[in-house]
DNA sequence: CTTGACTCTCCCCTACGGGGGAGGTCTTAG
DNA sequence: CTAAGACCTCCCCCGTAGGGGAGAGTCAAG
């Protein structure tokens, strides 16, 4: 099938597709004779997968290497556990650094409701800020 | 002073505080003959809140609106508290979002250990990734 | 044979906060 | 006076996953 018929029938845009041809992660079965990518039945396979991984976290350019993997014949469950691995400590200390910075937020919005806005420095450019350095 | 002993008292780049200027939060109190900055005592003080309101999760964009209600003669607090407010509701939801992927990903690593590799099957780019579509 | 829908490549654009470097001017110490 | 170092503007670059549109070739139906 031609690439528009593959992106109405993964329900995507033909924009993406050819991303995917790009990067890698989806490339036609062969280019017919006036250039045009053609696809098999297994490509909206393989764009389920793309999205799958992008779901749970995994970059296109991981993708790509988890494909070229199982392309080469291996089983790319070892890495794909270690991708994810790393996925998950990432997302640890990104959620630690997001409560932190929340936990800042309602602290400053405390101190907010007790300072009184009549009495901010002009010389300073917000007291609810400012102070709080 | 000019823009390199500001940067350097500040304990950052020229880089920086020409592209603050140019965004509009911490502005030259003139222009020399030549067409250098020059800054006042004052420009480190105005850097830190700039570097402060950062650290607290806002935009230059949000910022030069705060200092810009300042420079206007109005008390910012207000406005202070309504960004910090939907900062905070939008910190809720993107960690509520990393939460429920972090939970993901531990299911699918509980999954990987469950599952035997070599039972992989062949049709799939991964087992560990499609099966949990 | 023509027309309209489809496809191709190529290039610029998005958010965000700057970094790198070119090419030209200014200042200041020796 | 001259040379180094500081400064100026302007333009392109990073990451991520595409979107928008130009200009040109291709395919199918009427």
């Amino acid at each position: 099938m031609r690439i528009g018929e593959l992106a109405a029938r993964a329900g995507t845009s033909v924009k993406t597709i050819r991303y995917y041809d790009r990067v890698g992660v989806l490339r036609p079965a062969e280019r017919g004779a006036s250039g045009y990518r053609l696809y098999g039945e297994d490509a909206l396979e393989r764009y389920r997968f793309v999205r799958a991984a992008q779901a749970v976290g995994l970059r296109l350019g991981e993708i790509r290497e988890v494909i070229a993997l199982r392309d080469r014949g291996e089983t790319p469950c070892g890495f794909v556990v270690d991708l994810i691995g790393r996925r998950a400590a990432e997302l640890d200390a990104r959620i630690a650094e997001l409560q932190a910075l929340r936990d800042e937020l309602r602290r400053l919005d405390r101190r907010a409701r007790r300072l009184d806005p009549r009495r901010c420095d002009p010389g300073l450019v917000c007291h609810v800020i400012d102070a709080g350095t």
